[in-house]
DNA sequence: CTGAAAGCGCTTACAG
DNA sequence: CTGAAAGCGCTTACAG
């Protein structure tokens, strides 16, 4: 069943059709309902690719992850999806799995007029290639942050949330803080370093290079990177780590060790998952507003696809520092500036 | 840049710059380098939509999942995933936040051949429905299990993982069990009650129905619901949770009751997601093979879209005893035979 | 091995 | 308000 059979049985063009479909207030009321009764008398469903092709636009947005199971990356798509969905796109997911590969196939999807657009929640590639893409077609990033990008970005200040985090270690007291750090491929891992290394320097607190681990994003990792600094001389008595997952890795790392928490280690995670809080005790930690990430990319992108004028590149939103129970502080919450 | 402009350029015919896209073998060896050529200095991408418009399939398949932030359907949707990419195929994510309606609407995009197939990872519609949809259709249902529905269908055995779960602890001496089931308008939660049931009953174990609790599919439910046993004149000594993420609220709600684990309270989960070996102490729980439900699912779908005949329609993979520290059994594991 | 031509199912500028 | 007609960019059956 087709447009033009539908336009037979109503006795009208298949152009009537159409409009009746896409422009509804352009039909006269009578032939509208003459349309839509045969429309719906014979389920008659359009075919989709056959309009993308016709006006050149699939309605579709590829996001593109790095890894699609976790928890931090699912609450961000949830944002992106839901402004999709309101504004009529389908949103294509993109798990790269860390691959830069999988990464540069998928941005392929644009060039073929798959899709309309293309939110990054990772960006391996190099900055200029990012540049040229973002060039021609509409595109975000959003999580990470590229200095001199010219792309529309949107992202907490990593740089300063790790200082904050940091900091929160060196008010209680902690001097002896050590860092599992991601892969330093990663722009995130990168600006956290840097936020940490800030914090240490302001407050005067020698960086002693034994206590910087650079470790993989996840549980595991989190426990291997900390019982190597447990088995240091000097073991450190606080550790700031990359994410929540690594963190946690570091907590068990702890149990297993037998050091309590906080009091012989203390912990402070990033992110703020959904599992942070589960954990016993609960993980102090950094709160991104990952749903209103997602939504703003989506936004931003939406502008682009649009052709509406982008007066800001670059969104910062705020973070949070969530006080529970790894870190020894009294419970609260305190906002970010 | 299209392909009538390669043509030109490389002096041949829209024609054969299409067959050394599609078909390199039917063409010759020189006539194939000089196209090849003019494609590459040119970087011309055909038209991927034209593509689909013409030849009518989208090579994109619709995967519908209840919750994309959940651990587990996101190691189903690597399965899918991996096994898709491997065959030309991109997936598209249909998050329908348990929503029966969004899961119309996502039905909708294979009416509107906009994808070759579909998997759901959950049905809420009818059977009838499914039916019908299937039988125009390819499309398999994946995780949850139909009784009498004729579309094909991949997934544990979830009575009688349930009632092996439930078996575990009466093994252990307990008789005083709980069940924290799920919704009981999705199906899982009705097969792993009736799991439940008929370990209790095949004990000649007598059920009391407020030891049957029905919660969210969430943490905080899990909480709530176990608090409420708790307060119970004769609280029950075990708990056997729909899914792991209830179990870890269970588990919280025992620690914030000043009740040992397992010693006080033993408690079972379901699925084996990551945070299950995480959470202290170790979660025993029922490992689903989540990426081999996934593969095999695409596999069948794949079959159904080349249109190769099906002989057995329904795939029970095999689920596992997975025993850690939240039962008090000594630590193994236990295949299911 | 290669080309000319038809056609996939819509939308839209144009004319009336 | 409505229709006739062109055309979006490919692929493929057919002919040579």
């Amino acid at each position: 069943m087709k447009m033009s059979d539908v336009a037979k049985l109503a006795n009208v063009s298949p152009a009537t059709v159409s409009r009746v479909l896409s422009n509804p207030e352009l039909v006269s009321k009578e032939t509208r309902k003459k349309v839509l009764d045969v429309i719906n008398q014979v389920n008659y469903k359009p075919h989709i690719v056959a309009r993308q092709f016709r006006t050149q636009e699939t309605k579709m947005i590829l996001v593109v992850v790095p890894d699609i199971t976790s928890a931090f990356f699912s609450k961000v798509l949830r944002g992106i999806e839901h402004m999709a969905i309101d504004h009529g796109y389908q949103v294509i997911l993109g798990d790269t799995e860390h691959d830069i590969n999988r990464e540069l196939e998928y941005i392929n999807l644009l060039h073929q007029k798959q899709v309309d657009g293309m939110v990054l929640l990772t960006a391996r590639i190099d900055k200029e290639k990012l540049q040229d893409i973002s060039a021609h077609f509409p595109m975000v990033l959003a999580c990470e942050y590229m200095d001199g990008l010219d792309v529309p970005t949107v992202s907490i200040d990593n740089i300063s949330s790790a200082r904050k985090a940091t900091e929160h270690l060196i008010q209680l007291g902690h001097k002896r803080i050590a860092h599992i750090t991601g892969p330093m491929n990663i722009i995130l891992s990168r600006d956290r370093l840097k936020g940490y290394r800030q914090a240490m320097l302001g407050h005067d607190i020698p960086i002693d290079s034994a206590y910087i681990q650079e470790g993989e994003l996840t549980f595991e990792s989190g426990y291997d990177q900390t019982m190597k600094l447990l088995a240091l001389e000097a073991p450190p008595t606080a550790i700031f780590a990359f994410n929540d997952e690594i963190a946690m890795g570091a907590m068990k790392a702890a149990k297993d060790s037998g050091l309590s928490i906080p009091n012989e280690l203390a912990i402070i995670g990033f992110d703020n998952i959904k599992m942070a809080m589960m954990v016993e005790p609960g993980l102090t930690t950094i709160d991104q507003p990952k749903y209103a990430i997602g939504k703003k990319a989506m936004e931003l992108l939406l502008k682009q696809i649009n052709n509406e004028s982008i007066k800001k590149k670059k969104f910062v939103l705020k973070d949070e520092l969530i006080i529970r129970q790894t870190c020894g502080a009294e419970q609260q919450t305190v906002s970010h500036v």
